[in-house]
DNA sequence: GACACCTGCTAACTTCCTTTTGCATGTGCA
DNA sequence: TGCACATGCAAAAGGAAGTTAGCAGGTGTC
């Protein structure tokens, strides 16, 4: 994902919402360093693998990092990850952009109102 | 572009967290158009006031809105809010460098505003 | 007084997120 | 065979966040 194809509204509070958790920008910092395997990566920031996993599961489903699966030299599965060089920029006018393309509370019993369109 | 982001770790987190949300997004759309008072936003939104003015006060306390009470004409109290202009860039760099100012997994949190804004 | 508008709050419910614990798989090497 | 290293997942517990419902106050007008 990079900066210039509008987000869509939900896909924005999706990467919000995976981007607002300390340990998840931590991960993104160290592989901003330099790509790792999810092992090595949770000794670098002392947590566990398991929650680890978790944390990279919804960084990978907001497109925000890659993994590819190699083998070592002595044979060993190693899941590396890296991050895509995104480049998000946030104001309120580009806010107000993003909301019309979120989807609606209830699109079914709603008095209009008409203010998604514009 | 000099100075840019003194925005800290910690309170990088917070406004992410504070912006990673549907109501929010939609609120901060609606008063970069025009300020508005909290029963008119309400109105506008289609959502209650309570709910509105839990959203309020946390996208105050991350410092995206302000607000000023005011007395109408007929002299009832009207407290609007309107957007703090901001503008957040976001890239794997510039996250890597917050995280540096991200309180360990033990000290308490800080507080603070300002000076990611422009 | 009754109504319509404005503001604020809390208690309680529900739903989602985070984290731990435990188990399962596979490899290579002594 | 047993240890060390790599991968994966799911259930369960704890906590934080979202939402509703109900209460309080204020003003001005018919």
């Amino acid at each position: 994902m990079s900066g210039d194809p509008p987000l869509s509204g939900d896909d924005l509070v999706r990467v919000l919402g995976t981007l607002a958790n300390p340990h998840r920008l931590r991960v993104i910092a160290a592989l901003a360093r330099e790509r790792a395997y999810v092992s090595r990566l949770a000794r670098d920031l002392g947590i566990s693998r398991a929650l680890l996993q978790v944390h990279l599961r919804k960084l990978t489903a907001a497109g925000l990092v890659s993994a590819q699966l190699e083998l070592s030299e002595d044979g060993k599965a190693m899941k590396y990850y890296e991050v895509k060089p995104f480049v998000l920029r946030l104001t309120p006018e580009l806010i107000a952009v993003a909301v019309r393309t979120l989807t609606p509370p209830d699109a079914a019993d709603r008095d209009g109102a008409g203010g998604w369109s514009e």
